[in-house]
DNA sequence: GTAAACATGTAACAGGTTACATGATTGT
DNA sequence: ACAATCATGTAACCTGTTACATGTTTAC
């Protein structure tokens, strides 16, 4: 379960409450994960019989802020350096493209096109990101930049992959045969 | 639910069994989305209940062919042309970059480096896939060929990105500060 | 005073995985 | 005869979302 490492790789950076912990989800790690705090305030309290995490007191109206412990620290360093087989990709954006078949040559070509620019507004919207975050040398923000870019990267591949495929489509519908125009891989 | 769908353009190419059908979600489908039969019989049932599909006589072994509907026709074509917001990307390898922070510098460009060689793999069996599928020009297999096309991109991108960051991790250790040696995107 | 933001929790439901359970047919 | 594959189903459990429910503090 991802979530439970997610909440210490928040709190390895500094203590924080459930409600603190979710509006991190909710805005610098909103690309990589998310999370409600009606699912983040029963697991924190299960970490924390864990020994994960631990509860300070009470604090005003009712906050109460959660420390990652050793075995907390010990068990995030696991989760990082041991190579698990990631779970496989879901895409509802992929899944669509394979039956886009059913779909007239125009119909399926125009919602390429769609694909291409809301994968630029996403670029876009990244970019933004970028711009009014205060980023500071330290190593979190860091890799919250590597991450960025890595966004920018796949959001550039995700639209240029869609002009290209919209081309296919619109080719194939011209010609007699889409096949003899696909360009393939060079052997 | 995706998984309703994505039964529907399985069945908008041919009629199959709720074997058949896990079958496919386990070899041509496996890199869009995934279900187990467990969910697929009851899924069919629901479906069948509801007039997207409709169920044939009980052959040998008890196998039940399934066969889509007009009404399930409708439904897959509302599915692909009306745009919906797609669901919010969940990334375990993404997640881990966020706090790979927390690692040591040689840590952390390792991991890198395992996931540039992961995604180089991945490419790779994309590679060999594409062979020894036998394609035809059938606008099924075509969007396949599209799809393997985006999963290539996808890859290849994740290789060099994860290249470029553990440069990047490893630059920031041999100098004072990495900061200074981020190459960030043109003004 | 009142709206916004802070702060926490529970309940019901939907979606998905693992494990349990059974039986028929085909190929060796 | 035995194993592999075909074929279907249920139950328990885990993860995640939406909706319900409540009370406090700050800013205007």
């Amino acid at each position: 379960m991802s979530l439970r490492h997610a909440l210490l790789g928040l709190l390895a950076h500094s203590p924080a409450s459930g409600y603190e912990l979710t509006k991190q989800f909710e805005v610098s790690l909103v690309h990589a994960w998310s999370a409600k705090h009606s699912q983040i305030y029963p697991e924190l309290t299960r970490m924390a019989e864990q020994g994960w995490v631990a509860a300070g007191e009470e604090g005003a109206r009712g906050r109460r802020e959660y420390r990652i412990t050793d075995a907390g620290r010990d068990e995030l360093h696991r989760w990082l350096t041991t190579a698990t087989a990631d779970r496989v990709n879901r895409s509802e954006v992929m899944l669509r493209v394979f039956f886009l078949w059913t779909l007239s040559p125009d119909e399926a070509a125009a919602h390429l096109d769609r694909l291409a620019a809301t994968s630029r507004q996403a670029l876009a919207g990244l970019d933004a990101l970028d711009d009014h975050v205060p980023w500071d040398a330290s190593g979190s923000d860091l890799m919250g930049r590597l991450a960025l870019e890595q966004g920018r990267r796949t959001a550039t591949t995700m639209a240029e992959w869609a002009d290209w495929a919209a081309d296919q489509v619109r080719a194939g519908h011209d010609a007699r045969s889409l096949t003899d125009r696909m360009s393939r891989r060079p052997a």
